[in-house]
DNA sequence: CATTACGTTTCATAATGTGAAACATGAACC
DNA sequence: GGTTCATGTTTCACATTATGAAACGTAATG
């Protein structure tokens, strides 16, 4: 991830250089260790750690080996989503679009919603559109199935008590054991369908994107009038979310 | 999480200062924002935060606002958690064990396999016991049942491909169906048992220990011989994980 | 006991990071 | 259109900081 080695200031290029060598390990690393894959004396490498101890970025355990620290997490889980994402989507969204001839969108998730954050459009005038910022509630969303079956049933069923499922049309899943049942199929398949259960005429059909740590980050996926969405897309849509799983650093 | 102020590199004070200042915004924050709420001369924290942009650990949008970056997610990804909850852990553990009578387990996933990673025993002969890094697969154990729980049906599904499920016991749930059924009613129940599933005889209650991000991070069990296991132990397992994960800084 | 290896502390100083000033850019106002 | 204001970015002299080497401490081994 150093793609420079040189950045202004000289600390900070060793100190990465040191949580990059202490991520690459399997298990904890000694001084002696970081300081020869780093390059750096061994007192230096040692402070620098010392440093990155006091801030939680590094740990050791009880035999003296460093690890990598707790703050590492608490600041992860302040990252926001799909400030890569989008960049990184965007090719595969616009084939997807080419392959398909319909809006592709790119969402992400907040709460107990799915968030329209990159959107690429067909060029007819008789589409689906969603505005980019726009929201919508999860369980009346292939994506949001599919990310509700990642979290759990017991999280599913937390996200019902809150939500009460509110139906938005006659087909929307507003029965707890209805829709885990359909997210359990949707996530064995590896894909969900939105038949008409957020508005009428609308279909859809979704597929989680991955990061590099397996987690579900975002969701890609086509809407179509529901007269012009074609099964045959499945493959297709997966594919494109295939791939910018793989630009993400997803492993399968 | 600035436990001391003064490190031995003061850059890296003043860098940890501008990554909590970012993780504490809702949104990104302008370069006057951040010189502001750490004090740093507007030059100063410019050329830190360009330093860690190149390294990944801070991005900007398209409107030039700072955000936290995505390398601090590839290092979070390499964390190994176990290292502070087990000493969190302890002193619930050693709690719980003076409740029940019984040998009291932490675990945490490690892929296919719950580990052992911290144990504290009854004073009594005839007990259940397993060594400090033991492994046991996920689907014999309370604990590893209520993971894949966290993990969604899909992994679940993956994981039984995997490693064909398995029996060690006739009780053991070797069949995809019986197995999602089970893990979906200790999901919802916030709590799983072992029934000699992994061995005859051994009966056991587990709960998760979640982290700041809710993250389920470890399992906290009892294990005991199945005629001496209580069914009203179930509170108290959970008290003790509910009270573990409050230190790890989990909020419901 | 002596040697070796590693970690930790001390210290003189080279060089690095700093804050101020200059410069660049865009928006708002007259 | 020109001026002012606010913010961001670059340059520069130099004080302070981070550095590498040496000394010291500790544990393990022969």
């Amino acid at each position: 991830m150093n793609q420079d080695k040189h950045s202004p200031i000289q600390v900070i290029d060793r100190l990465a250089a040191l949580l990059d060598a202490l991520a690459a390990q399997d298990g904890g690393a000694s001084l002696k260790i970081l300081s020869a894959e780093t390059g750096l004396h061994p007192s230096t490498a040692f402070r620098i750690l010392a440093a990155l101890i006091q801030h939680g970025f590094v740990a050791r355990d009880e035999t003296g080996l460093y690890l990598l620290g707790p703050h590492l997490l608490q600041l992860a889980a302040k990252v926001r989503v799909g400030l890569d994402v989008r960049a990184l989507a965007r090719p595969e969204m616009e084939w997807l679009r080419d392959q398909v001839g319909e809006t592709v969108n790119l969402t992400v998730r907040q709460g107990d919603e799915m968030v329209y954050v990159e959107r690429v459009t067909p060029n007819r005038m008789m589409r689906v559109e969603q505005l980019i910022g726009s929201r919508a509630p999860l369980h009346v969303t292939a994506v949001g199935k599919l990310m509700l079956g990642e979290a759990g049933a017991a999280a599913t069923r937390d996200y019902a008590k809150r939500t009460r499922l509110p139906a938005y049309t006659a087909n929307t899943r507003h029965d707890i054991k209805a829709l885990l049942e359909d997210i359990g199929i949707c996530s064995a398949r590896g894909y969900a369908l939105d038949n008409e259960e957020a508005e009428l005429g609308v279909g859809c059909i979704g597929a989680l994107i991955r990061d590099a740590t397996g987690a579900a980050v975002a969701g890609l996926s086509v809407s179509a009038p529901m007269e012009r969405r074609q099964l045959a897309w499945v493959t297709l849509v997966q594919e494109a979310a295939r791939r910018v799983s793989a630009r993400l650093g997803f492993a399968e």
